[in-house]
DNA sequence: CATAATAAACTGACCGGTCGGTCTATTATC
DNA sequence: GATAATAGACCGACCGGTCAGTTTATTATG
């Protein structure tokens, strides 16, 4: 069935990372198809082999961003322990996940553009934000009913945080000369939950975030 | 030195008005010059009169939705009252500012995109973000120094505040179905501010943002 | 009648996408 | 085990539409 050795996921992870550098430098317009195949090293007729268009390449890359992010986020669900370990569980893992996602934040921007005018980017983007909140509110709902946190709305509360961390990220991408990403994102979580948990002297990140290490 | 009214203002309004319009449309890249030109009732030659290429008219439509916001956050330094009153006045001319702004979205999530690659764009947004620290953070510190707030760090505290509020925007502009924007600013702003204020019965907004009319 | 202002036809660089054709590993057949 | 047939993989010159920006002619006014 197969005359030649199938190499056809080799090649669409060769394009894709190459898609990936060249529109990370160039943003999704100044970059040229051909500026895409010259990064990969095979030749324009190879990257429309694999994929038909440069919209289709720009999906892809989508995909491949936010696919795993979907899965690892999900990963952290339904896990019956207190809201206080369940959040600083997931709350660790996140931030673990956005420094690993710095890389693409000019990509990640370009697509918060794209979403206003393209539909399958926004429905993307609305399924992260969903699947974030989709996690963080059970828990907090789960705290309040066991007496873990004070009597707030568990999902304004959860947009709340998703804020405060999508909020730091964009602060730091603009303006890193004010503030150290990591730092800020634990110091940024602590106010939040400091008005929200009940006992005094609770800290959500071992050190309290006021001198962690970026 | 005139031979003719000087209609420049006008058309330069016009014109400014026209590219909002398209940009905000059809974004920075699927905006073409002649539909501009169109959706200003001028010509391609008026256009280019005022106007000497597209990435000018993109610069001034930044200056343009920017200028008058620093102006409005400059007004609101320097007013020697309490914290409590600052950040309650601050908070609700910033609220009601980025209602105003809301048209702009797009345009906006587009020059964030466009910061990455072009300076100008870079600097502005830098500005913006800078300006606003500048005036939250010492209305906080004045507030920590004369026991109104807790001892928290006021560049932190500053920065988590406006994390919250561009944080809100952002998820609400791309999952507005998961939240009201003005209900959900004034919450989680007072969730912030819960954890600082030390009167416990202390509300930064009249109604505890619990129900606030959209 | 000088000139700011306007109109609209025009130009050409640019770039996404196509297409005719080639290469080579594998398999079927004798 | 030689060879013909097959098909997936690959190449890059080229085409054609698009659109930012230019040119040139005209108008209106003081």
């Amino acid at each position: 069935m197969a005359p030649k050795p199938d190499v056809s996921e080799v090649r669409k992870n060769q394009i894709i990372q190459a898609a990936i550098n060249v529109f990370t430098r160039q943003g999704f317009h100044g970059a040229r198809m051909d500026d895409i195949v010259e990064e990969s090293g095979l030749s324009k007729g190879t990257l429309y082999w694999y994929y038909k268009s440069k919209e289709e390449l720009i999906i892809s890359i989508l995909d491949h961003i936010f696919a795993g992010e979907f899965a690892k986020m999900e990963a952290l669900k339904n896990e019956n322990i207190s809201a206080r370990q369940g959040l600083h569980k997931f709350l660790e893992a996140y931030i673990a996940e956005l420094q690993k996602m710095l890389i693409f934040a000019p990509i990640i921007y370009e697509f918060y553009a794209l979403a206003f005018r393209n539909k399958t980017v926004r429905v993307v983007m609305q399924r992260y934000l969903h699947t974030f909140i989709s996690i963080v509110e059970p828990i907090i709902q789960y705290g309040i009913d066991n007496g873990e946190l004070r009597d707030v709305d568990a999902h304004q509360a959860a947009i709340a945080l998703g804020a405060q961390l999508e909020g730091t990220l964009l602060l730091w991408a603009y303006a890193p000369d004010i503030l150290s990403l990591e730092d800020q994102l634990r110091s940024g979580v602590k106010l939040l939950f400091d008005s929200i948990i009940i006992s005094e002297d609770f800290e959500i990140f071992e050190n309290g975030g006021e001198n962690a290490s970026l």
